[in-house]
DNA sequence: GTTTGCATGTAAACGGTTACATGATTGG
DNA sequence: CCAATCATGTAACCGTTTACATGCAAAC
């Protein structure tokens, strides 16, 4: 899902400036499986503006640079919706942490353990952002996310809970 | 983790040509979590030849080009373990389908439920694998990486099923 | 007779991140 | 005093994908 359409749903919810949007991302649980840097939202908005499917107004403000709030058109909605009617770009999935466990032979003992030590407290803090936000879910869609994303990080930590011990082990050779 | 990294990871394991190496992603079940085409293997495998980190050895064929076997040398092992020792890049999950789970109330509910279907179908699949290459996994690395896999995706499954229905349903106006 | 598998490689295009550039305000 | 927040934008860089280029053999 490229920027521009992420730009597009935030904005077919609320009107908002480039820094708000990602402010959203970051906070507001949609961090969990989209992303955008500034660097690139800002020449989506742009680019969007352009093409008629969003259009700006600017705040002025004292001492900051104006504000420039961008509105979804009419066309923008129809353009936004047409892109969730093509076929979905498949989920993509990269976890350096699963490739390091691949190897975890190769490794010393305390170095895993860290490892998952990590891993462990980062899903935790994603757990719990995830929780705190399920509360002020808006709509059916945010409670589904953000349900689903819990079930999933949910059965992860089970199970570095319950098979950590099986890649901490020492490697036993089998005895002759 | 960067194609190179993942090139001497697998290398490490065994020798291989780049056509080999890029079948190991896709049938081995490297796949869930990396991944990379020949478009980016053959250059890395280039770069690390020039660095030292891995040897090739060209045979010939008749009627084929040059199969060429990449060995890795005692650096190249180093090096990746020194990568493996260093702090990991976090895990990144990118899921159109969860974000257009979020803009579910914009779009039919056939749209919907289609999409659901698909990812199902799609998960379904992946588990499937996961299930067929959890049998030959080698190394404890491996059987934890498919045991973790298996329990994510198995949650989903699990959500999915039981929640779907809250997605599909019709958006009920509360009566006035 | 067409697709799949084997086997390599290059180059253009793409989408994105990071760093740079600027600068006042507020909170710790 | 320093860090974070607000607020925008550009440009260089990066890694990767996709398409192109080549071509035979086996399977369907």
């Amino acid at each position: 899902m490229d920027v521009r359409t992420i730009c597009l749903g935030i904005l077919s919810r609320t009107q908002a400036t480039g820094y708000e949007i990602k402010k959203l991302f970051d906070e507001d649980g949609y961090d969990h499986f989209v992303e955008a840097s500034l660097g690139s939202i800002y020449p989506a908005l742009g680019k969007l503006t352009e093409e008629g499917l969003v259009s700006m107004r600017e705040e002025a403000q004292e001492k900051r640079p104006d504000r420039k709030v961008y509105t979804i058109t009419p066309a923008g909605r129809r353009a936004f919706v047409a892109s969730l009617l093509k076929p979905l770009p498949e989920d993509r999935y990269r976890s350096p942490f699963m490739f390091a466990m691949l190897f975890a032979d190769l490794l010393p003992k305390d170095r895993v353990s860290q490892m998952l030590d990590d891993y462990i407290a980062h899903i935790d803090h994603k757990l719990a952002h995830l929780e705190r936000v399920e509360g002020n879910a808006q709509s059916k869609g945010e409670h589904f996310a953000t349900g689903m994303g819990r079930a999933a990080f949910t059965a992860i930590l089970d199970f570095l809970h319950t098979h950590r011990v099986d890649i901490e082990a020492e490697d036993v050779k089998a005895a002759e």
